[in-house]
RNA sequence: GCCCGGGUGGUGGAAUGGUAGACACGUUGGACUUAAAAUCCAAUGAUCAUUAUGAUCGUGGGGGUUCAAGUCCCCCCCCGGGUACCA
């Protein structure tokens, strides 16, 4: 009666695959359910532990929905273009593709060996030109996709009205026209360029100091010519589509923030002794009386014009010394705030005062319009700018009720929030708000800008065009050609896909191309008119690929188009979406966009992707740290008696939890989890470990206790003496059957651990009892089953069934057994518990309370005392009050 | 700084405002064994006292609401993630 686990395994394993269990066909008769994994990028290390946490629980979802009838969509992947099989190419010579499958090939074998319910017919793998080639051609959608402001929705490049100036321009002015509205466009850019790697670097890839996340090297900027994409078009879209979703609140929040919606005000301010206006962005405009100086950005246009001949020469050194430093330096906010006088003044509209015009840095050219009107009585920067500088500080806004009123009203405080207007009137303009509050000043001085039409209402985003090109070699192509005349044009659907030609060596140029740029043959081309081109060398950054995959996995072998449109209407959204918190922006954000591309052009009918989303918690391990923080490598810690020491020096050490990684030498292999214990304790323990959203440590130990658990249900169920006939035992099946309903409701609320735990409580009670009947043993294999269906299977099959238990209905609950006539009351007095008291459910309050009241054990508790309250929660407790 | 999470036994963690610590690890004692492993049984928040039993304290700290707070409200501390002069 040994819990053999390979050999259960292994058995099951080839069943599925032999059988095809998994296969997920289009019946449109019964309920879908699609849930999805994040596909993962296939690295040559193999899997970690932190994989399998997200695909068992959305396995074990998958498993229970399909004994619930529903017609499961649960396919996997490779998200496998990306830099380190490049890297590989550039030292080795071995194409990435090489590289590539192999690791894919790894990661299947090692996802098979969990016992995954995948249908391994959809598999896709971003890198396969059966898959890229509808990269492709989405791009070409985004390309030939402008987007109607007044329809707020995409539409076909060819329903573009050309205004007729334009038009009377000739073709250039109409393709330039053109150009400017597709979603995708190319120009120029300023990216990272890491010179030790010599290659681009994402945004994301570079960290806060400035230094290249893969080498270290510091990262310089480069101006290069690169495709973009217009993604904050879509800003109000994605904004107003999150309002839907079933996604975790901070996921949200993260979105919204990097959407960064913003309402404010336009307003023009005439330039003295310029015939020019200085536009400036504001969320204040109601402050206008208090702005007593202007900043504009060390980049913005009008800088030269406006410093006057004396300042020249001080200026232009602040303007090369800020060009100098790097964006770190610039917007480190713990540093004392530089700029210098222009020289020049400006007219405050509101009470035609003349206020200096200043340069600072902290003021950035990239959002809103590169000037500020500053008011530093009500704007922390701008009181740090002026405190600095000297500029005069106006309070104009009375916070009334506040312990610091005297202070702020005398401009030596800062006053950010709401208050009373003061100082706010101008006879000479007629623009009052004295005595309002900030929400009508900010409507009313709209108004009137509006009316001296030197202003206007404006919403601004801090999303930014997406930087949708990379230099680098193993990446989708895009079917671009820049031909010889300066015509940019796109490949024809029957040219797809365009494949990457085969090359010597992968090194990019130091000029920041892509390494495509030596591929001559395949780089230059000619025209039926013998004109020349020359292909587009950049590649698409990894984000194409992941995109959109969760639509092909509908319909992956479709040559003919992208899928089925029916399928696609009978599959999408995705009901449920789990994977790490680290994508909760970008690869959530572009994928959206996209997906809303595709939908105003009428390819996919659903707004959104992914109706549901969850966060798995990231898996930490143990590690051990000396007294002075110093980390020891796991190797060399011995465990003695609880304590810890360095196997080398004997120093005691300290056990603390941190990120798995190799110089700790804690990382955990899957694989070796398998071979030890075996997959269903390897699943049953990532669920166990706690709350599947939050991040929790790695412990052996703790993998030995549900190893244990699944040792000891085998030895009793699969035992043929453990199983009688007859009726079963009340309480075995009072349990049984509260536990078919804990499991339920634990798998829909995604809360595995309790899950579990309530499958091993049972477990415990069978093996004390005994005895189970046959009926009792074959509910047991069913509920078991979506957490361990390995031994769910065998165990099925123990009790005489034949057939897999993929799609045997899940148990019904009797509700009948669940009813209780009485209950174990606790009786508390004065809320301290005191003892407990078993009642009938149904009798009367008043007989509750004799029946406690007049129970000897009370006596003790109410001596001396009068009963002033008697409070009774049926089912629950009961609390008497006395004094 | 701002926005999200989180802080419960020796450990991982349970707990619709209603019996804090389910389940598991670890530890201790016992059974089995020549012995060990495995397995099984029992105990296990702390403190005090003890004949079973009992009492007091206890969910980061301080206040509050309530018959009743780990859970709700206010203030503070610590840890993790995101973001960073976005006007």
């Amino acid at each position: 009666m040994e819990y053999n686990f390979a050999k259960i395994e292994s058995r099951w394993q080839r069943y599925w695959e032999e059988n095809k269990t998994f296969k997920t066909f289009d019946d449109y008769s019964k309920p879908k359910y699609y849930i999805l994994d994040m596909f993962p990028y296939p690295s040559g290390a193999g899997l970690h532990v932190g994989h399998p946490e997200g695909y068992t629980a959305t396995d074990i979802i998958s498993r229970y929905k399909r004994m619930k009838g529903f017609n499961v969509l649960h396919p996997m992947g490779w998200d496998a273009f990306g830099l380190p099989a490049e890297q590989y190419a550039m030292q080795t010579g071995t194409h990435p593709a090489i590289t590539t499958n192999k690791n894919c090939d790894n990661f299947r074998r090692q996802i098979k060996a969990i016992g995954l319910s995948y249908d391994w017919d959809r598999e896709i793998n971003t890198t396969d030109a059966h898959y890229f080639k509808w990269t492709q051609w989405i791009f070409k959608q985004l390309y030939n996709t402008w987007f109607d402001e007044n329809q707020q929705k995409g539409r076909p490049i060819s329903e573009l009205t050309i205004p007729e100036e334009v038009q009377l321009q000739g073709l250039e002015a109409i393709n330039e026209f053109i150009g400017e509205k597709r979603l995708a466009y190319y120009d120029n850019a300023q990216v990272w360029w890491c010179n030790s790697c010599k290659t681009v670097c994402a945004n994301e890839e570079v960290l806060t100091d400035g230094s290249h996340e893969k080498c270290g090297n510091q990262v310089v900027r480069k101006n290069l010519k690169q495709w973009l994409l217009r993604i904050p078009h879509y800003a109000d879209r994605l904004l107003q589509g999150l309002e839907g979703l079933d996604w975790p609140a901070g996921v949200i929040d993260m979105q919204k923030n990097w959407i960064g919606k913003s309402t404010g005000a336009e307003i023009d301010f005439q330039i003295e002794g310029l015939n020019k206006d200085l536009r400036v962005y504001t969320t204040r405009p109601d402050t206008l009386f208090g702005a007593t100086y202007m900043v504009i950005a060390p980049e913005h246009e009008l800088a030269g014009e406006i410093t006057i001949p004396e300042k020249k020469e001080e200026v232009e050194k602040y303007i090369q010394a800020a060009a100098l430093k790097s964006d770190l330096d610039r917007t480190d906010l713990a540093k004392v705030k530089t700029g210098v006088f222009t020289g020049r003044y400006a007219v405050n509209p509101v009470n035609k005062l003349p206020i200096p015009i200043w340069i600072a840095d902290y003021v950035l050219l990239g959002y809103g319009t590169g000037a500020i009107m500053a008011v530093p009585a009500h704007d922390s920067r701008d009181f740090e700018f002026a405190k600095e500088f000297n500029i005069p500080i106006v309070c104009i806004l009375d916070p009334k009720d506040v312990e610091e009123r005297e202070e702020i009203l005398a401009g030596n405080k800062c006053w950010t929030e709401d208050g009373e207007y003061i100082n706010s009137a101008s006879e000479e303009t007629g623009l009052n708000i004295n005595g309002l509050n900030k929400e009508q000043g900010i409507t009313t001085t709209i108004e009137w800008l509006e009316a001296q039409n030197i202003g206007k209402a404006t919403v601004n985003y801090r999303m930014r065009d997406w930087l949708f090109s990379r230099q680098r070699y193993w990446g989708e192509p895009f079917p671009v050609i820049h031909w010889e005349d300066g015509e940019v044009s796109l490949l024809d659907d029957e040219e797809l896909p365009l494949l990457l030609p085969k090359l010597e060596k992968y090194t990019p140029g130091d000029s920041g191309e892509s390494p495509l740029a030596n591929a001559e043959e395949w780089l230059h081309v000619t025209d039926k008119n013998g004109r020349k081109g020359r292909r587009e060398t950049n590649t698409m950054p990894q984000w194409a690929g992941s995109c959109w995959y969760y639509l092909r996995y509908i319909d992956p072998n479709n040559e003919e188009r992208i899928f089925d449109p029916e399928k696609e209407q009978y599959w999408m959204p995705v009901d449920l979406y789990i994977g790490g918190a680290e994508h909760a922006v970008l690869h959530l954000l572009y994928s959206r966009f996209w997906h809303k591309v595709l939908f105003d052009l009428g390819i996919v009918s659903t707004n959104e992707p992914f109706q549901k989303l969850y966060n798995q918690g990231m898996i930490l391990a143990f590690a051990y740290e000396t007294s002075t923080g110093a980390k020891v490598s796991s190797d060399l810690v011995e465990d003695r008696d609880g304590k810890y020491y360095h196997t080398e020096t004997g120093e005691e050490l300290r056990q603390i939890v941190a990120k798995m990684s190799k110089s700790l030498k804690n990382v955990v292999n899957p694989d070796d989890v398998i071979e030890r214990y075996g997959a269903d304790a390897l699943r049953l323990y990532e669920m166990f470990m706690g709350p599947l959203d939050e991040r929790k440590p790695w412990a052996e130990n703790g993998v030995k206790g549900v190893f244990n658990f699944l040792n000891r249900a085998y030895r009793f169920f699969a035992d043929e003496n453990n199983i009688t006939e007859g009726e079963e035992d009340i309480e075995v099946a009072k349990l049984l059957h509260q536990t078919i309903r804990k499991v339920a409701y634990d798998i829909e609320n995604l809360k595995f651990n309790t899950a579990v735990s309530a499958l091993m409580v049972f477990n415990n009670l069978a093996i004390k009892k005994g005895k189970v009947t046959l009926d009792t043993a074959r509910t047991f294999a069913r509920i078991l089953s979506p957490f361990a269906p390995h031994l769910g299977e065998e165990l099925w099959h123990l009790c005489g069934k034949k057939n897999t238990l993929a799609y045997e209905q899940w148990p019904e609950v009797n509700v009948k057994l669940l009813q209780e006539d009485s209950h174990e009351y606790p009786v508390s007095f004065n809320g301290k518990l005191r003892f407990k008291i078993e009642l009938p459910i149904d009798i009367p309050r008043e007989e509750i309370e004799k029946a406690v009241l007049n129970d000897p054990k009370a006596n003790k508790w109410m001596e001396g005392k009068t009963v002033r309250k008697f409070i009774f929660v049926p089912k629950k407790i009961i609390n008497i009050v006395v004094g």
